[in-house]
DNA sequence: CCTACCGATCGGTAGG
DNA sequence: CCTACCGATCGGTAGG
């Protein structure tokens, strides 16, 4: 019985963070609020803080969620393809792919998070700036695989591709969110394979 | 009599207008409650809000000062330019000197306001739509006139370098804030010439 | 411009 | 997981 009590404990918490996720998107980690979670899921504010012991730990289990809802719907179909420029275009699509969706509602979490922390000290923004580090790093590696597969000239610069990259999918979920236009994912499409030296495509 | 004490109101807005932007800056434009402007202004909450009636208002007020900002040290220092490609360089450049100086405290505030408010709907979320608008349709007219003159390839589509170039600030100012990354500018830079069609520079 | 006040909501705790 | 409660703060109003 200590087993079922505990999944349903482990169930409920999701559940929370899932919520915390969505609310979190159109209102930022701010706006993310006890009362307003408790209200959402028909439980009482002490019930929802149970799980956390602070909103500071909620806003981390929040971040580790997105974490991985962008592992599912990014890296992980990329991975199946060659390491190098294929694997770079396929990350881009299906990031494009994700903040053009529903999964997110209010488009890129990571771009929502990272201007609402970026003036922000604490343990929150330490942990969002690590993820994003991690997510460069390994796109840097991409690019040098990419060059050294003689798919991107000699004496490109990795960080430098990742960087307008970057920019790419920012512009485009501004476009997305802010001026709801559909052209967005198909402009983010065509700067890409310009950076990535592709001709129109 | 009734002279000075307008003209001394004038004043005082203009203080608690000035202060709200730097609060936007860097706790978004919900982060500046009325309380909090008191305090720091050493005013009493209806003193400060006497001059807005409502937080909305104030809002309003603050991307209005943004926008005068904006003008004063991007805008106009750039109309000096020839228009086309040397404007938009010009437009470019110093846009990535104001995010990374010290006049918005903690990066660019369009970027912020627009992943702020992109969710929420209202009279706020509208007129910044607006202005970013207004902006975009300036800086496409002068791709046009650069495409005209010859600076760029014919068949350029203004629009799709409009968007590109926007990507390339905000990952600078990311990169800036979040990371503390100083080759920000420097990369930004490039991005821009790479953009616009120029050689390495 | 002020004091004094309103109802609502915040994050969090006590105790069960 | 709950009720009941805490002090602080929110936007805003009344009245001067």
């Amino acid at each position: 019985m200590a087993r079922r009590t505990a999944a349903a404990a482990r169930d409920t918490r999701a559940r929370i963070v899932h919520r915390a996720l969505r609310i979190a998107s159109t209102d930022g980690l701010e706006g993310v609020t006890i009362g307003r979670l408790a209200d959402s899921l028909e439980m009482s504010k002490s019930g929802v803080l149970n799980h956390f012991r602070t909103k500071e730990l909620l806003q981390l289990a929040v971040l580790e969620a997105a974490s991985e809802d962008f592992r599912r719907a990014v890296w992980d179909p990329a991975r199946e393809e060659k390491p190098g420029l294929k694997r770079l275009l396929a990350i881009e699509d299906k990031w494009i792919e994700l903040i053009s969706g529903d999964a997110w509602p209010n488009g890129c979490f990571w771009t929502a998070a990272a201007t609402e922390l970026d003036g922000r000290p604490g343990p929150v923004r330490d942990a969002l700036a690590e993820a994003l580090d991690r997510f460069d790093q390994a796109m840097t590696r991409q690019v040098g695989h990419a060059v050294e597969a003689g798919e991107l000239p000699q004496g490109t610069d990795p960080e430098q591709v990742v960087f307008e990259l970057r920019g790419v999918v920012m512009a485009a979920n501004q476009q997305l969110q802010l001026n709801g236009d559909r052209k967005a994912p198909r402009r983010a499409h065509a700067a890409v394979r310009r950076i990535l030296g592709l001709g129109a495509a």
